[in-house]
DNA sequence: ACAACATACTAACGACCGTCAGTAGAACTG
DNA sequence: CAGTTCTACTGACGGTCGTTAGTATGTTGT
């Protein structure tokens, strides 16, 4: 089972192809790497996986991978920081526009949801292997998520302004909300239903955790 | 600062301890190690830690705890199982109690908090190691987890039924509400106040989450 | 055509890993 | 007392890891 390490598999290439050009791919090869280790970390866990799996996967030998990252690690930070700082920069916006509190924390809690399932295994690597980053690198993604958790518990301080939201601890209730919907990424699966998980999440939230604290009617009773 | 038992003259004491007895702990190391373990393996992730690391942080070298452990995975097994199984087979039964689905559920919700505040890193090993375990290790795991989580689907569902709660998909707020609060055990510090933490999230559960689809009184007005 | 660049390769290094074999000294048991 | 068990030790093995150096080859720019 093991490769043969100091032969030249010529035909085991999955693209033998003649011309001596492996692949027409020019620069999305980051990408594709990472994408690939993506899909292992998820499964297997950042210090299972070695280089030349990576590799392998993308049809090159562990070494030719340091062309394109200068280590493994950063192969990681580059995937968790493409779950933090881009989906920040490209949803946190939803919350400036016009609009109540309430429709702008649904609208963002929609492009979250779906770009977290657009993106699962990068997700979860992105929650699950902060601790393998190196501490400079680890720190700017979890300043990145701080500042994303205070943008949803500042919404949800003017929604409790407005009289929209009944909460005692924004904080604490953006928290909670964000590790549960975080929580979608280890269990979906690509045959759920996705338009129905979204609006089940966003009514658990908008109707149910930041609505607890108001007054309500009883079960029926006659 | 390193300790003088590394290395062993030929005729030197092996410990100055004066009862010349070094452990007079019996039987409780292998929880020991486990514990031990958990911590550095909450901070560090599974696979970076070394037995030898562990090994030193009990006062061994990493070969002796092949005594305690048949091997570096089934130490990790102990540690996800009792976050598993034991807390299980002790909480479930408060559902069986007498109540009605909202005062079993507050207090099952109580039992599962306190416990995950109480054993902090181990619960968050056994949340991210997964991967790390055989494939019947991880089964077993899985299928106690599936298992708590039908008995919540069910006393939910139980509560639809009476009308204490409204929801529409029970299974659905199961997960929803598992994934909310077990995400504390990623951000829990010494320093928070347990109690306001517990009831705040037994309020967005039985509150919130199980009530979102109650007609309810808008916000203030007039 | 020639230089410069990008990308892939082979080969190997040093470090560390989990694990095991063998041993020794205490602690219990009869 | 002898015999068994328990626990910790030393030392080492085979393997894998991330990474680097050096090299070959095809593409691009002038």
């Amino acid at each position: 089972m093991s490769a043969p390490r100091g032969e030249r598999p010529d035909g085991a290439e999955p693209e033998p192809s003649p011309s001596g050009r492996p692949r027409p791919i020019a620069g999305g090869r980051r990408a594709e790497i990472a994408a690939a280790a993506a899909r292992f970390f998820a499964e297997q866990g950042y210090h299972t996986v070695g280089m030349r799996e990576i590799a392998e996967a993308v049809g090159m030998r562990g070494a030719s991978l340091y062309n394109h990252f200068s280590s493994k690690e950063e192969v990681l930070y580059a995937i968790a920081l493409g779950m933090t700082k881009v989906p920040a920069e490209e949803h946190l916006p939803l919350l400036d526009a016009e609009g109540t509190p309430a429709t702008r924390l649904a609208a963002l809690l929609r492009a979250h949801i779906r770009h977290l399932a657009g993106h699962r295994v990068e997700h979860l690597v992105g929650l699950r292997e902060l601790p393998a980053l190196t501490p400079e690198h680890r720190a700017e993604i979890t300043d990145q998520r701080r500042y994303y958790q205070r943008r949803v518990r500042d919404v949800i301080a003017a929604g409790v302004r407005s009289g929209e939201f009944a909460v005692d601890s924004p904080g604490r209730a953006a928290v909670a909300i964000l590790d549960m919907v975080n929580g979608i990424s280890w269990w979906l699966r690509s045959d759920h239903d996705m338009d129905e998980i979204v609006e089940s999440y966003v009514g658990f939230v908008l109707d149910g955790i930041l609505q607890h604290g108001r007054a309500r009617p009883g079960p029926a009773s006659g």
